[in-house]
DNA sequence: ACACACATGTAATTGGTTACATGATTTC
DNA sequence: GAAATCATGTAACCAATTACATGTGTGT
């Protein structure tokens, strides 16, 4: 009985709020693990049916006139996300996209690394604003909830990474500016001798 | 002529450092760029066949004795990498199951979430020695490289990421601490007509 | 009537990891 | 001679995304 993240993040998802349908698990992910974790429909629904048939969880009938096929934990598929929770987590591969794009930078054209950094700073400063709104919302909301504690460390530890993201951006917008003015200095002549790294 | 992000890593690797087998292209990709980009060795060598195939790179003897197969870019090799870098990077999905297991940790059974905090404090501290160990080599070693300033930034963000998050990890625990003496206060009876979030 | 959100699902594809298999070369 | 590292590859598997297909309910 080998579970994939999905799983394991729709049992949690179900801790929290019992009977949701598909749809309205993914946009619960969404409004609240979403800047950290993402999911696809196409993932949901299979691992519902699965989650289902090995007993984790039951579907429920939907409350009042909603069509919504809605789905509840089991006491075994709490023991199972206990279980789950108490295992260490694994390091998922790191691929950061805009860090590789940076690294080759004196590859791109010139301009390109600028113009990447600003549209991350751009990016940030977006998600920056739906933190601090998530956070508000969680406060005035959920503060009561025995899990709050818990969702405003995820929160705080976003808006950290966020914020020294910033910093570092500013810092490097002027680098990279500096750099574009003053370009790589004595020779067009490429040094094939060069070693390491 | 779609690729892959391991072709463009390729491609990149080999425009700083022309002649490199793929068992090479690993190494550097793991002491240079792999505290934010993972590769495999099952996914490099069917690519360099693959970009081989495609003229972007070449098959170049091995120098001296060594007997492994060395490849270099081509010149559409570093037109392609030059298009790449110039596109948007793209957000791969953000998954961090350490976040995860914390975002549910009222779930977890007592001392749980503490005790991955501290093996995140751990790693984080790992990586620390690394990057800055990395610093200073690349300092000694590279500093008259053109992409040496490029190369910084992206260590520079590492260390900024890491020391946020050290930072956020100690109030973390406090946190954490100060939650386990007073445990969830007044009630074992579930809230069940909760809302939100 | 039209559009939009609600709601569920499947199929194709991909991108990637892991494990396995193999053998040469170097170093102790 | 053994062990470690260098070196290359393949096969099995999987997790996940994307696109597609479909239909209902709600609001304008």
């Amino acid at each position: 009985m080998e579970l994939n993240q999905t799983a394991y993040l729709i049992l949690g998802i179900l801790s929290l709020h019992p009977r949701q349908s598909g749809y309205h698990i993914r946009k619960t992910v969404e409004s609240s693990v979403g800047y950290f974790w993402g999911e696809s429909y196409g993932q949901i629904y299979p691992t519902l049916k699965r989650l289902a048939a090995e007993g984790l969880i039951v579907p429920c009938g939907p409350v009042g006139q909603k069509r919504a096929q809605e789905y509840s934990l089991t006491p075994a598929g709490q023991v199972c996300l206990q279980e789950w929770l108490a295992l260490p987590w694994r390091e998922d591969p790191p691929r950061n996209e805009f860090l590789l794009k940076l690294f080759f930078g004196v590859e791109a054209a010139p301009g390109v690394p600028t113009a990447h950094l600003r549209a991350f700073q751009q990016k940030l400063r977006a998600l920056l604003a739906t933190l601090t709104g998530l956070e508000k919302l969680a406060r005035q909301h959920n503060a009561e909830q025995p899990g709050f504690p818990y969702w405003m460390l995820t929160l705080t530890y976003g808006l950290a990474q966020i914020r020294a993201a910033l910093e570092w951006s500013e810092s490097a917008l002027e680098l990279l500016t500096s750099l574009e003015a003053a370009p790589h200095p004595p020779s067009a002549i490429p040094d094939s001798t060069a070693t390491g790294l």
